[in-house]
DNA sequence: CTTGCACCTTGAAGCGACTACAGGGTCAAC
DNA sequence: GTTGACCCTGTAGTCGCTTCAAGGTGCAAG
């Protein structure tokens, strides 16, 4: 039997509060991997647990099932580790300052999102024009994929 | 002086008829670096020219400075290593052959970059919304942009 | 011929963000 | 006490190169 990762059978919530968990409940609660998670101690993204039962597991808080969440969030936006590591900081620090770095960590990102964009766009169009070409089963003598590929 | 390496002046042609090149010339008329050319040496997309000299340089054909441009441009087009080579053994193997597996590799490619691009939209578009809730300078408690990372 | 130096050589390490092992140790249920 | 699911650390692999170190070569000028 699978000890214990199953925890909706306590009372519906997705996570009791003021129980720690294993390294795979987090990474069930969040949505990454086991692995993941430890690289992202390594990385100093995620603050390393205490570690409970003969001081060898990490025990997780509710704390941290809410940072990895997070942390898993900005990732999923495209995030570089860095930007979320900076973002971390800002989400748990001094909650009076000004939100200036935050912005400005969204919108440098935007404008990469928005540059990879046109990019790919471009790729696309250029991909789909020497495609178009080419629908016939022809020999590879006449095919106009490779042929433009070789510059002709 | 940078020995020889500017064959512009025999003639404005790019390359000149059958006198070989070393990896930087060949590098240069490519639009690669010597490094990669190595690389793809190393794995297999480019064979491993003639060595020339005490035996001990690479001496490039003009053969190679059309592989090596069909390479670069399959590249740009974002084709992997893997799919470059299938490409190059395609293009200089049997020319009867039809060219099924070059609609394929290209077909397939064309699924990726389509969609990486529909994610990209998306994620672009949710960047950009929870940007724009948060143009002002406010305190980091109030940011929309961690909220929203955060889940509220 | 010697010197100088631009270019070449191999091999290994680094990038980003993990994933995938190997070879063990631990915990809880039965 | 035995089973076996889970956890531990550490290392290597992914992709397509780039960068570095430490040294060898080739050609022209002096």
């Amino acid at each position: 039997m699978k000890r214990g990762s199953e925890r909706q059978s306590e009372g519906g919530r997705e996570f009791s509060a003021g129980k720690d968990v294993t390294i795979g409940e987090l990474a069930a609660l969040a949505g990454v991997t086991a692995e993941a998670i430890r690289y992202y101690e390594r990385e100093g993204v995620l603050p390393a647990p205490v570690r409970r039962g003969t001081g060898r597991y990490r025990r997780y808080s509710d704390a941290d099932v809410v940072r990895l969440r997070f942390i898993r969030r900005a990732r999923d936006l495209g995030f570089s580790l860095d930007e979320v590591r900076e973002l971390v900081a800002l989400a748990e620090g001094d909650p009076a300052r000004s939100c200036t770095d935050v912005n400005r960590i969204a919108n440098a990102h935007l404008v990469q999102v928005d540059a990879k964009l046109a990019q790919l766009t471009m790729l696309r169009s250029e991909l789909d024009q020497i495609i178009a070409g080419c629908n016939r089963v022809v020999p590879v003598a006449e095919c106009r994929i490779l042929g433009v590929l070789g510059g002709h």
